[in-house]
DNA sequence: TGTACATCAGTGAACGCGCGTTCACTGATGTAC
DNA sequence: TGTACATCAGTGAACGCGCGTTCACTGATGTAC
């Protein structure tokens, strides 16, 4: 039994804790997301989680930062597997298809702000929205810049929000098809297009 | 005592029970809106609203109802407020306006899909998006017309949702501000100055 | 017009539940000598 | 290398809470004769 198997009493509870959390938000959604159900489900006391996090509220905020930081490569990855010029397009399908894929999730990382206001969560979600605006700012000149960040991320934002939230039918076609559709529409735009 | 001042016990008590769900909301958000927390808002015992609601989903659907009700007459009044040419911009802008005047309201008529799938809540909901696409409709033509729908209504439910969800520094200047700005930028497209 | 009865809106006590969190603890791991 | 001790991760019982919902009821309103 080596030491990156089973380090310490349970190894690493807070990456078990945050995964577990992720499990149920998976497969019951945000509402069965309570602090004893991720203990249940990582084979722990209802205590346990309170060693390393302060209290539920903390948990949360580390389950959204963490999806926060998948989130970013996610975009990431999907804005380097195209040529630049389309690589705007790409990211933005990359947007509504992790939100599809991970509906509980996005909805905690997107949902009414944290009182909680941790420092950790405000970086990751800062870092995510960089590499969209990232992408947005290098193919828009500095007048309108700010505008059409806002714009594409609402874009994306909205049209993955609402079919999440059942407001779009979705029979007979995909998120993905849906995104490329409404990109399309989206960036025949003049700056789009310079 | 005319029969319009209190006809019955309490004289409408379900429209009561929506009112008082709605002052909850705008006061302590989603989190605080219980079955009971709603009748004793309502100055009315626990069991009562029984009398006129299955069970809490039921009620929430009402609420939801009602919300879209009144979404549906804004959108219709700012479309008629200003010339043709310029409703669609307005009809976003109220979108905006609405979320963030209303935004645990929003939540709950655009939240995850309520199960019991009320069939009087999803004609409302049709109704409200029927106005949006309608003007949309009226000025792109056919074959844009679907991914032109879908476009416009993602860009202002995205902006609205990004807002009232804390991820735009909003500090400087108003949701109202923002969503000209954003409309603007988006409806520089081909199909929007046709 | 007055009385007996049916209807039905709202009551009040009680249930079982899962929750977040407290408390004092146990027992495994690491460290000093 | 072996022992005594400190540290600290995780335990387990218990708390008080508000919740949605049940049940049997009360009492006001409307109706038939």
């Amino acid at each position: 039994m080596s030491t990156s198997d089973r380090a310490y009493h349970h190894g690493d509870l807070p990456a078990a804790l945050i995964a577990a959390a992720r499990e149920l938000l998976a497969e019951d959604g945000t509402e069965a997301l309570s602090l004893r159900a991720v203990a249940r489900r990582a084979g722990v006391s209802a205590m346990a989680p309170y060693r390393h996090f302060q209290d539920k509220e903390a948990l949360l905020a580390a389950v959204a930062a963490d999806g926060f930081r998948e989130f970013a490569a996610t975009l990431e990855v999907a804005d380097r597997s195209v040529p630049p010029d389309r690589a705007l397009l790409e990211q933005g399908v990359a947007y509504v298809r992790f939100a599809c894929d991970q509906p509980a999730l996005f909805r905690l990382m997107f949902g009414p702000p944290r009182q909680g206001a941790h420092p950790a969560l405000k970086h990751d979600e800062a870092q995510a929205h960089g590499v969209l605006a990232a992408r947005v700012a290098a193919e828009t000149p500095a007048p309108a810049r700010t505008a059409r960040v806002l714009a594409c991320w609402s874009v994306v934002h909205g049209l993955a929000s609402l079919i999440i939230d059942g407001q779009i039918d979705t029979t007979g076609t995909t998120p993905e098809a849906l995104a490329r559709e409404v990109a399309a529409a989206f960036l025949q735009s003049p700056q789009g297009n310079a």
